[in-house]
RNA sequence: CCAGCAGGCCGGGCAGCCGCUCCUCGCAGCCGCGGGGAGAGGAAAGUCCGGACUCCACCGGGCAGGGUGCCAGGUAACGCCUGGGCGGCGCGAGCCGACGGAAAGUGCAACAGAAACAUACCGCCGCCAGCCCGCGAUACCGGGUCGGCGGUAAGGGUGAAAUGGUGCGGUAAGAGCGCACCGGCGUCUCGGUAACGGGGCGGCCGUGCAAACCCCACCCGGAGCAAGGCCGAAUAGGGGAGGAGGGUGCCCGGCCCGCCAUCACUCCCGGGUUGGCCGCUAGAGCACGGCAGUGAUGCCGCGCCCAGAGAGAUGGCUGCCGCCCCGCUCCGCGGGGUACAGAAUCCGGCUUACAGGCCUGCUGGACGC
RNA sequence: GCGGGCGUGGCGUAGUGGCAGCGCGCGACCCUUCCAAGGUUGAGGUGCGGGUUCGAUUCCCGCCGCCCGCU
């Protein structure tokens, strides 16, 4: 994961936020947007609130990019936000790894459907 | 061997694979590719002090405000460290201490107690007058009682603390009133750089709190790497010059020319947001050796280069070993765990967190020789 | 990076060296046919560790937690 696939500045970020396809599970909330550069960018949050200490918080950010680069396969172009919630503290990496390919699956079918077929729901 | 004290140190080890950041070499027109090297801590933490560095301010001095507070030394500096003094604690090795000043002033000392300041409640003692008794009367003497005047601070009880302590003399009763020792103060002298300590002499001196206000001595300009510097789009706006030709206004009844102002326009200049680059890591540096010093530390020699990210790099997986706990077992096997914790300009301290372990010196005790 | 403030019963709060108080809430009792209201009564607290002082919620130092500014 190196540089050119980070997300960096505080605004990328903030058009990612507003602009992402959000999706929830149990570890990992993750927004996905395109970029329009043919290479995905990734970021990767872990709240203070979270992980209070320092030294733990850079442990969780560090085994959820390592699980990212597990997941990443092919690349479209997307800007990925992957954002720890508190099953994440304690989950493994391959756990992690799997539940970020699920999500982001997921999010690849809600966005075909909302650009394809459109209109309905899919929120089964 | 047990218990303990002081100082110093470590805080997992060895491999394999996949990744990240930086440096360097080679290739390459660019993106990059390949080889090599380096990559969290003793606290990186809290931000409690002190500095370096940068910008701002500044003739000098004072006030205010804040800090420090036995003495000497170390240091770039410190509220830190070392050594010493004094006091307290401990059998001891040792440990702890904001430890200047209370006859400069102000203030506080609840309750209790007579009194927490200048005071006398109960007492004790002397003198005077009245009454009563020894005594029938007077005088004298003695005793008692009430009142007045005076002396005294020994005793009483209270309290955290009571006006130096103990003993002897002394006195009407007493009192440093006198004497001896101890404690404190002043002075002389000796030792010590000093704090301080030893000794002699003197007079006999009333409390605690200054982490209460305060006094004295010393120190402190402000901000902070988001400091500060450089480059700099898009858009908006500022200043200067030009303004021939063009628009508008003025002089004019109108038109033309001319002059002036202004606008468009052209050129130049400075400020400046997002962003990029520098600052950015070679330093009060580290290791080893020697010398000076009780020591903190300093000096010299030689060798080394030792993180520099920027939504923030040191991670993931696996094998073997070490340590701890639990269970089965009694070769051993299985399971779980392996402290506190993550650099952000740098450095010196302090404080706080920390599984386990190592080294050196010392103290007390038990046993053996 | 720099700076400021606050921690007192379950909750909200006074107290600035000597008694730890107030309101609501809670328990028990009384009143009522019962409930509410009312009355009587009781339990319960100074964030933690040191220091100064005879004595600390108060003064000093160090931690811990929370909140708020500036950049």
């Amino acid at each position: 994961m190196d540089r050119s696939r980070r997300l960096r500045k505080g605004p990328e970020f903030d058009t990612a936020y507003q602009k992402g396809t959000v999706v929830r599970g149990p570890l990992l909330v993750v927004r996905v947007s395109s970029n329009g550069l043919g290479r995905d960018r990734w970021g990767v949050a872990v709240g203070r609130r979270l992980v209070p200490l320092a030294h733990d918080r850079n442990r969780v950010r560090r085994r959820l990019r390592e699980a990212a680069r597990a997941a990443a396969r092919e690349e479209r172009g997307r800007d990925i936000i992957v954002v720890a919630r508190e099953g994440a503290v304690t989950a493994s990496v391959a756990e992690l790894a799997r539940e970020i390919a699920r999500l982001l699956a997921k999010a690849e079918r809600w966005a075909a459907d909302a650009g394809g077929a459109g209109g309905t729901e899919g929120g089964a």
